[in-house]
DNA sequence: TATGAATGAGGGTTCATTCAT
DNA sequence: GATGAATGAACCCTCATTCAT
């Protein structure tokens, strides 16, 4: 029985709980029930805050959209064409996908069962980070012979692949290292090995 | 009605089916109505050759699991460590995770839903391949600094990442090309960047 | 947001857009929300004013039920036994019922769903309108064969069935006028074949 | 519990529930647990056997107009144009009407619910009775004066009124008759008074 | 007076599953 | 092997009503 009567704080509630539910069981596989358990508020005051279960998805969606946004793009506007800040903005990437997993497995719902709010969101930003690389390429820091499209799909394309697949080479490979470690360790590689897919092939004739 | 008495070929009838509706809305999405309207059979014989929903839905994901690891280990099989050989190994991989749509979305939603056949299908797999990897380090094919599970990571979530986002790419970056174009032209760019990737540093120095 | 602080209008906004609500959908298909959206009031202050659902409608019917009782009574009491009296109270009586569809669709609820208030209401005019019968009949203006109420019968009945089913005459027999012109027609011959109905066998010999 | 396992019987008891209830409080006013509870079958077999709750309703309103247009239709092919034969149709329809208080009440139900199945039935009998009121126009046996619908409507329409005020004069006027004398009695009157108003004024004069 | 937060019951419907045929 | 009748639980949602503000 809740009887705060505060309708703001009711709702941020349930987004909390019901982030957490979809993200576990996505949305066909979550049920009001499930929610209302998690958050303790009745399924009939969930409706009435959010009109219908697909609406509260809608909205939980948006948000993060926002979110994720909102981070890459900071670090994106903070760039100075370095590589310093190149660096800086994969690792906002990492983060954001490492540390916050419900982000990824959201993500990654939203596409299989056709939600496009999320999908929608990164639209605006994949066409944003793909300026970024034309520009760094006209600057030559980045290799002109790939379209900035796939050197993205090279970027980010191993950090989800890395969440996902993570615990199962640990696994297969019988590493023994903590998860932060292994993290930490992917990171650097992972840096190194960005810098190589970038890297103009003129720079290497440089370096000798 | 089914009056053929045939086991057998019903069972097929059934999982090709199934396959076909778990692969577009998962487990939870699926109903066996949907199954059953969309192979003709009733549900009540579905349940009777699969026991229950969730026994049809694990050996659906098995035999997709088989399916791969047979198709991506006879291409490592064949492999002669040549240059062409890993080439040949990639287009493989890619053809197998872009053509067969049916694979890409079941192994999301299997990861998703923690239905773990599918993923211990490619526990293996990832062995086989992380060995084969460290095979071409030692025969100096491959850049030795990194160790073979990023690299795989750089390799395959690519990949995969394009497979869900080429849509996407289209539409953000309004680009014109028909999808098998783009497809192909994604392709070629991709193999040159994994090679950029595996190179040995000295291979650099030698080329000059 | 309704900041008058006025009960009294308030309570005749709410019984204004519940009677349309209730004469379109009846009781058990008419929600508070309804109402409430239709006048702008907050349910929970509609139930403040009315207590509950049942009285509101409980309420509206005997409103109503008065407002027909007072109508037709009226028109009774001026009537001076004279056959234009008579029909001018046919007249009224049929435009209660005609022009507010309102209170003939009510009634009809009211009669389905087991609501007396309006039945009640009803009563005791058909009394007083059987005994006018009764009168006009010793005045020798009627028939004196029928029962009065058995004449009422012939009278209402027509009037009623026509409302409900003019729109469907219409479609029936292909008829073309617009439904005003409709409506007079019919009026003029019912008029006619009342006074048939209502004249004493006596009055045809006369005649001639 | 059911485990009679036949479809058909199952489908009928239901259905004599189902017209049961909803006689008795329309359509929205009617849950399917009422049904349920009425005939003992579980509200999921009483879904699967008939798709929808409305469907239900759909298929028992068809069902009733059918019967309703047979059992009339059967009275008027048989009619030869005598005044007997017109009586006795006026009979069936009367009999109908009272008899069965289902159908009067589903038919108004119907009306007020905008479900239009009866209506639509009743339609077709609409014409088919105009039709047959004026060939006796042509032959000579009624008042040609007057519109068929029109006529219709002063045949018909006191007896659907009958139906739903005999009760309400029972207590106005404080009869003391049972019901079924009151019918009867109602009934003689009744169609002396429709014979006056089908008849053709000639006939009075040819009677004195 | 007026709102809207909160609840609990019940609405129609879907669904996996069992079982008689 | 094959069907579909039958069930009961769960699902999303609506609703009348209560109550804090």
């Amino acid at each position: 029985m809740r009887k705060q009567r505060d309708g703001e704080s009711t709702k941020e509630v349930v987004m909390t709980a019901a982030k957490e539910v979809f993200a576990e069981r996505g949305f066909s596989g979550t049920s009001l029930a499930m929610i209302s358990k998690r958050c303790g508020i009745s399924d009939g005051l969930i409706l009435h805050h959010f009109k219908n279960k697909k609406n509260l998805y809608r909205l939980i969606l948006e948000d993060l959209a926002n979110e994720y946004a909102h981070t890459v793009m900071q670090s994106v506007h903070k760039s100075d064409n370095s590589e310093q800040a190149a660096r800086d903005m994969l690792q906002t990437i990492f983060r954001f996908w490492s540390e916050d997993s419900l982000y990824a497995r959201l993500s990654m719902w939203a596409y299989l069962e056709d939600q496009t709010e999320l999908i929608d969101g990164e639209l605006e930003l994949t066409a944003k980070l793909a300026d970024a690389v034309a520009q760094m390429q006209q600057a030559g820091f980045v290799d002109p012979r790939f379209s900035p499209f796939v050197l993205l799909t090279m970027t980010i394309g191993p950090i989800q692949f890395w969440m996902r697949y993570r615990s199962l080479f640990k696994e297969a490979l019988k590493l023994d290292d903590t998860e932060p470690v292994l993290n930490q360790d992917f990171l650097t590689q992972y840096i190194e090995l960005i810098r190589k897919v970038y890297q103009p092939e003129d720079d290497k004739k440089e370096e000798l």
